[in-house]
DNA sequence: CGTATAAAGTAAGCGCACTTAACTAAAAAG
DNA sequence: CTTTTTAGTTAAGTGCGCTTACTTTATACG
């Protein structure tokens, strides 16, 4: 009974999708954030810079939902909120240093688990799971426009 | 410059790890459920069975929550709560029939973007991510107790 | 036994995300 | 230049998740 490569895919997603959504969650708690703020800074993290009708399209809330999660962040010190030269009606936000530590701290949180599983594969293997993921990469690329 | 295989894998974690986490408050969100809701779905949808006690350590919450969220989603119809004939102090709870179609549902929706992914893979490709698919779920399955 | 401990449910209350509605100010359109 | 549209903020109010404190019922232990 071999498992097709579609099945396996799928049972590599599941494993992964609930482990890391347990320690994302798990960190994002011990931040003190809430999930809708840490969400932001991720977001932030992403785009680089974006304004604050960006946020509120990504998370569909409304723009006055947004302003508050965003007056929050930047109260606590994770953004930076500055006026857009270009159109002053409009915002630039970007994550602060200490911002982006925080950021920073749960990706590696992310990745240690990662690396804990690939720490007993062979040379071989690691090989192998690094060339398997650098295609899928590129096929994301693609698809996500 | 040539990227290191632990480059890669971060790479890939943080382009799927970001795509999955929007697709699944997505779905949570259009199902009408909170996420912690959801989220206690999909541990039910892994566990299979589990009593009160073990979903307040799992969320880190009290007993009194673990207790209000179960009584929504059993109202709801998507949990079945039922005493434990062993100890009936217990409760035993597992996921209706209209829940776990709820959870495939999603669960089914992440796996399209994967199909989406793979499907203009050339069967080389695609049998490469597989096995090295498989090389990381069985890693999982080892570090994970 | 009775007493302590454990699992779950109930009640009151707090904080947070969210919405709508009203407002300010700048840009775009006519 | 006036009108309309766009970006963002503020305020009031709603609902939900969560906590603590208390109650109930059943098991474990001396």
């Amino acid at each position: 009974m071999k498992k097709s490569p579609q099945q396996t895919i799928r049972e590599w997603m599941d494993v992964f999708m609930h482990r890391s959504m347990r320690g994302w969650t798990r960190f994002a708690k011990s931040t003190g954030l809430s999930m809708p703020q840490f969400s932001i800074l991720m977001q932030l993290h992403h785009k680089g810079l974006c304004g604050m009708s960006e946020i509120s399209e990504r998370f569909d809330i409304s723009n006055a939902a947004a302003s508050q999660l965003v007056e929050k962040l930047v109260h606590a010190g994770y953004l930076e909120r500055a006026e857009d030269p270009s159109d002053r009606r409009a915002k630039l936000l970007k994550l602060s240093p200490s911002g982006a530590k925080l950021v920073n701290e749960g990706i590696n949180e992310r990745y240690r688990w990662m690396d804990e599983l690939t720490k007993n594969l062979s040379a071989e293997e690691r090989a192998k799971v690094a060339e398997a993921l650098n295609i899928l990469t590129e096929a994301a690329k693609k698809v996500d426009t």
